[in-house]
DNA sequence: TCTGTCACG
DNA sequence: ACGTACGTGACAGAA
């Protein structure tokens, strides 16, 4: 049985990099180890999985290839190769030698020609299997009997072996090599390969089909029937030959192959040892060499027997390191998951009735492991609820959770209060790491370099990752974050969430109506006005009405991915060249409005409670903003006459009660004044002066009452852009302005502002120091491309390192509040309740009796959250509904 | 599933 | 030289 398994070095580079890239690894000298991490633990878990006994990576030389010559635009759009990764790559070389699987490379060819030589040697030479490691589907076209494609799964989707059926199956083709064929008639835009424009996937399957391949359907292009795609067959079949030749995979490069070069043999532990150790590759090694201690040592000893002694690979480009002396278990023959000992997993019935435990509930399983071997498993219904609620309500008992908000739902369904000490492990993640991802999977992975299989490995990992989360929490000094602000906030939100708030559905109905009317009505005004019918709202329909039938510029704004655009952005531009341009804008609010808001409410109502419910994500935003979603109610229209009209629906509890809106003013301006300690600012808020109009007469030097709505207009948006990393572009676009006068714009205001700028470079600086930013409280941001060579992703960093820290201290501001509203309305036994959080505004179902007390609270509250060296404002209403209580 | 678009702070 | 203001979530259409 001879199996070889080929990787694609770069492309599994790039995956492993991305696919850490939430978490950014940052070793003691501050260099980003994800790329290497994530590459090594790769081609570990390939081996264990795959069991190989033939073995190669193949990497591009970082030259140009026959390819480049052919064509000079080849991959010309390719984005700079991130830090990491370029920062890694001899890492991941030295690491697969020391893994002694030879690495292939050829001159004046690319990987994947590497991977397609190797591959058909492999087949001829009699292999049984070939499998070849790489994401990229051009390498379809190599597929045979016994050469597959080896694909990661995506979102936690199981990893798939691609074999001629799958190919067929997914291109739509008879034959694995048309795919060559079809790649160069729709083209590849990461390798700016042209095929034929306007050809797509679907055309693409149907010409193949029909012709075979593209040098049949070019000699009988006159056989094609649609008159458009014939055109451009004729027009571009010299281009799709060519395409084709481009997305041809060579079968004969020059590399040298040696089956004895391939054979899969022992690591060199002493150089992985001593790589990982530089690396600070704890977990990883820790994992790679336990699974060593584990393996069985006949198995082992047969394995490395299998290797005849070898001399250094003709093919192998890194030399290979001598092996030590001692013989030791190989590595790669150990089916680790198999040989570990079985976790105890006992009835749940008997689970000790004291000491601390983990609580993992995963579907209507409920898990409780009180160490990392002594796990219990029961259902929900089973369980011996008065034994639960004794072991969870005991103060001394430290109960373990991932996502308290959902163990505490489940438990008050059984009526039982989780009291004393609680450690969310995925609220300890988030402030450790605010813009991971934060699944139990990832955050073990992460953290032990290692993914449960079961929830009962899960919860006992749990005990794993504690004192490893309570460490690095106590080493950022997010503490008092967790201890007095999310934690105590988990209640808070359960609260509002459980409230929910009360929609006018016939409101909803009513208004629905009506727009909808208005909306059929454009519709026909559109299809008469562009002399056609078509799906006003299909972007890629539109832009051909648009672009190609009504011409409405001769230099159609494409977006990211080359397509039309139909941007409100570009629409407004181009508003005076068609009179159903102002429609279609008018026809996308009214949609949005009825398929958002209108339509979609009604059906969310929980019938139970009769009132609309939303879900508060305390774990989502970088920057410790909350999110909410199924339906998110942080986005309901406001801007608009039309749009606002939808806040009428959302009403108070019953007649007894108003809606209660408490507002921050300008809260973020308030923060970078304060934060940066700038007088002027302070002055203008310390009198309550209209702060847009205060920095317009200060930056065009004129007294206030001498500042135009223009005037004003533009020195709010330098504002805006103070707050958002302020770039000249980005100020003149949204001004409309010629960035010259944008940057003078700029220029004025950090001469007038000199504590601003100083705050702001001071924020970047500290950013570059330390590779985060934070907040006044402390939550920081990492920020892997602060250093970044790579301008783009350096300067978006530098605007995350001033905005952070601003967006950031508003949140915790009002989590702050929110939590001592909620302890009051408490401690107090108020019937009044806080229904929704807006970032920088609260909504209370307010009892009427208790309005003066529920004002005196909120903005008491509110105004004291945070010490800040500038006069807080907020501005508080009632109303029968949210939008008259504005 | 991904992309484009658009609702909010 | 380079891409371009910060942070979200939902929907429709196109794959």
């Amino acid at each position: 049985m001879k199996k070889l398994v080929l990787l694609d070095g770069m492309a599994i580079t790039y995956r492993a990099y991305y696919a850490l890239n939430g978490a950014p690894r940052t070793n003691s000298k501050g260099m980003n180890t994800g790329a290497v991490l994530g590459f090594t633990m790769t081609l570990y878990d390939l081996v264990k999985k795959l069991r190989p006994t033939h073995m190669a990576v193949a990497f591009d030389l970082q030259k140009p290839t026959f390819r480049h010559e052919l064509y000079k635009e080849y991959k010309a759009n390719r984005d700079a190769m991130p830090e990491a990764i370029q920062w890694g790559l001899p890492y991941i070389k030295q690491i697969i030698a020391a893994f002694n699987i030879p690495i292939l490379t050829c001159e004046g060819y690319e990987a994947d020609d590497v991977i397609g030589t190797a591959s058909h040697w492999a087949d001829q030479q009699g292999f049984d299997e070939v499998l070849m490691v790489t994401p990229d589907k051009d390498f379809a076209q190599l597929v045979t009997d016994r050469v597959h494609i080896y694909h990661f799964g995506r979102m936690g989707k199981p990893d798939q072996i691609m074999g001629i059926d799958e190919v067929k199956e997914k291109f739509g083709v008879c034959r694995c090599e048309q795919v060559k064929d079809l790649l160069g008639l729709w083209g590849d835009s990461s390798d700016n390969i042209p095929g034929i424009p306007g050809v797509g996937e679907k055309t693409a399957k149907k010409l193949i089909d029909q012709f075979g391949s593209v040098e049949e359907m070019v000699a009988h292009a006159d056989e094609i029937g649609n008159n458009r795609i014939r055109e451009l067959v004729k027009q571009h079949g010299e281009q799709a030959l060519f395409s084709k030749q481009l997305a041809t995979i060579v079968l004969d490069a020059p590399v040298a192959l040696d089956e004895d070069a391939l054979l899969l043999q022992k690591p060199d532990y002493a150089t992985l040892q001593a790589l990982f150790a530089e690396l600070e590759f704890r977990n990883l090694s820790k994992r790679i060499f336990t699974d060593l201690s584990v393996s069985d040592p006949s198995e082992a000893q047969r394995f490395a027997a299998a290797k005849p002694a070898s001399k250094p690979a003709p093919a192998r480009s890194a030399a290979p390191t001598p092996k030590p002396e001692v013989e030791q278990p190989t590595l790669f023959d150990t089916p680790v998951v198999e040989s570990q000992p079985m976790l105890d997993i006992s009835p749940m019935n008997d689970f000790p009735e004291g000491g601390d435990v983990a609580i993992h509930v995963s579907g209507s399983s409920i898990i409780l492991a009180f160490n990392a071997d002594e796990v219990y498993t029961s259902l929900v219904g089973d369980i011996d609820v008065s034994k639960l609620r004794t072991l969870l309500q005991r103060p001394e008992t430290l109960k373990l959770c991932y996502d308290l908000k959902a163990i505490k739902y489940i438990l008050k369904e059984l009526d039982i209060q989780l009291a004393g000490d609680v450690f969310d492990i995925q609220l300890a993640h988030y402030l450790v790491d605010a813009e991971a991802r934060h699944t139990l999977d990832n955050i073990t992975l992460g953290i032990l370099g290692v993914e449960p299989t079961t929830p009962q490995e899960a919860a006992a990992m749990m005990w794993q990752l504690y004192p490893l989360l309570a460490a690095k929490l106590a080493d950022a000094h997010l503490n008092s974050l967790y201890t007095d602000v999310e934690l105590p906030l988990v209640d808070v939100l359960i609260s509002m969430e459980e409230e929910g708030v009360r929609i006018d559905v016939e409101a909803l109905r009513d208004y629905s109506a009506r727009l909808t009317a208005e909306r059929d009505q454009l519709e026909q005004s559109i299809y008469s006005l562009a002399g056609a019918k078509f799906n006003i709202s299909s972007p890629k329909q539109l832009g051909e009405v648009l672009y190609e039938k009504l011409k409405v510029t001769d230099r159609p704004p494409l977006t990211a991915t080359k397509q039309y655009s139909t941007s409100e952005e570009v629409l407004v531009k181009l508003k005076d060249r068609h009179p159903v341009i102002s429609q279609i804008l008018e026809y996308r609010s009214l949609s949005k409005l009825i398929g958002t808001y209108l339509d979609s409410f009604p059906k969310l109502i929980n019938p139970t409670t009769g009132r609309l419910h939303t879900v508060y994500n305390q774990t989502v935003t970088a920057t410790g903003r909350l999110s909410s979603s199924n339906p998110n109610l942080q986005n309901i229209p406001i801007r608009t006459e039309r749009g606002r009209e939808i806040r009428r629906a959302f009403v108070a509890r019953n007649d007894d009660y108003v809606l209660l809106a408490a507002d921050y003013s300008q809260i973020e301006l308030r923060i970078i004044a304060s934060l940066a300690g700038d007088r002027h600012m302070i002055e203008a808020f310390s009198n309550h002066y209209d702060i847009h109009a205060a920095t317009a007469a200060k930056i065009y030097g004129m007294p206030m009452e001498q500042v135009t709505k223009d005037l004003r207009r533009n020195a709010k948006s330098v504002n805006f852009g103070i707050i958002y990393g302020i770039s000249a572009f980005g100020l003149s676009e949204q001004l409309g302005i010629p960035r010259k006068e944008a940057a003078a714009l700029i220029d004025e205001y950090f001469a007038q502002y000199p504590d601003i700028k100083n705050y702001i470079d001071s924020n970047i600086a500290f950013a570059r120091e330390h590779g985060y930013a934070q907040t006044l409280l402390g939550r920081r941001r990492y920020l892997a491309d602060i250093n970044s060579r790579n301008a783009a992703a350096r300067t978006f960093s530098e605007r995350n390192a001033v905005n952070m820290p601003i967006q950031g201290t508003s949140a915790d501001m009002i989590k702050i509040a929110m939590i001592r509203i909620y302890q009051e309305f408490q401690r107090l036994g108020l019937k009044s309740k806080m229904i929704l959080q807006v970032h920088d505004e609260l909504v209370f179902d307010c009892y009427k009796p208790e309005e003066q007390q529920v004002r005196t609270i909120v903005e008491e509250a509110m105004l004291n959250a945070l010490p800040l060296s500038i006069p807080i404002e907020v501005s508080i209403d009632v109303g029968h509904d949210w939008l008259s209580a504005h």
